[in-house]
DNA sequence: ATATTCTTGACTAAATCACTCGGGTTTAAG
DNA sequence: CTTAAACCCGAGTGATTTAGTCAAGAATAT
């Protein structure tokens, strides 16, 4: 099965998007900086989820990345599968075509724990996400870093001058 | 976090072993056939799950592998994590450093999913596999393919004769 | 003795991962 | 109408992992 940087990075852009899109669009380059990401990887990733409606782009300055839909109505399994292709942990892909073209003996087993890692993910939503104590936590002290980031550098701009 | 054909086919393997081991041990020679794994890998797979006290082995004609304590305590977690190292969903193998030396904004959804896949598997044992039905389906199919096998190979030995 | 079986280590082709690079195209601002 | 900000896209790449193979050896029942 595949759970990579890939889905990890689509989901942790995609929650910052969340948590900064009130103001109009974001772009990549903003979530690049804060979450510690690559930005030409990141372009990537949000070809695909663009392709896959979970995102509306708009370009030139100003422009950036928004959602297109209600945060409750997108998954963390929608966003795996979006960047990831499919969560699987089957040896066929779910083919059942294991062993000499019938299912092996430990098909089942590897079907239900798909089963189960899909359930739990597609139970989370971005909306979850947002509303969460530790997320919030987390958030609040990334954004006080970037402002003194912010801070260090307007005043060494300023000496510079 | 890693979910590959190694645990796989330890889980395979084991229970191959568990539905074959009444009369005496097993030789991975026999699962390998019967699973249509490869003996060289199997080997090695087997080395890990010997040093992790999850099967015996004997050596010599007639040796193989058998079990060293009831199925019921051996989970399919123990398997993975004998020859897979370890389920991990997180970017820093739980150590919580993702961003900067804190935790990123979804470490606790990764920590939670390793969480979720691992109980699940941990709730599992062989004997819980050995009991389903869809299991002891699959093993009488391979029982049948592998008699008729031998069935003919034992006529084209003797008309060879 | 000898064949059987486990034991171990070294090696490897192919695939995948996690990116980078270098160019586009679109469009808002100045 | 120019410029620059942003998205868009494909090609390439080094490192790592996967899924094994190969070769040699050690123990032991027959």
């Amino acid at each position: 099965m595949r759970l990579t940087t890939k889905g990890r990075y689509a989901v942790t852009a995609l929650l910052d998007l969340a948590l900064h899109s009130e103001s109009g669009p974001v772009s990549l380059a903003e979530i690049a900086k804060r979450q510690e990401l690559s930005l030409s990887y990141l372009e990537q990733l949000f070809v695909k989820l663009r392709r896959n409606k979970l995102v509306a782009s708009a370009r030139g300055p100003g422009g950036g990345y928004s959602f297109d839909r209600d945060l409750a109505t997108v998954s963390v399994a929608d966003i795996i599968q979006a960047v990831d292709e499919v969560v699987d942990a089957t040896n066929c892909s779910g083919k059942s075509d294991c062993h000499e073209g019938q299912t092996c003996l430990t098909h089942h087993l590897w079907d239900d724990l798909t089963r189960q890692i899909h359930d739990f993910l597609d139970g989370i939503s971005l909306a979850d996400l947002v509303q969460r104590k530790e997320i919030q936590a987390v958030s609040a002290r990334q954004r006080h870093a970037f402002a003194e980031a912010n801070l260090e550098q307007v005043v060494r701009i300023a000496v510079s001058d």
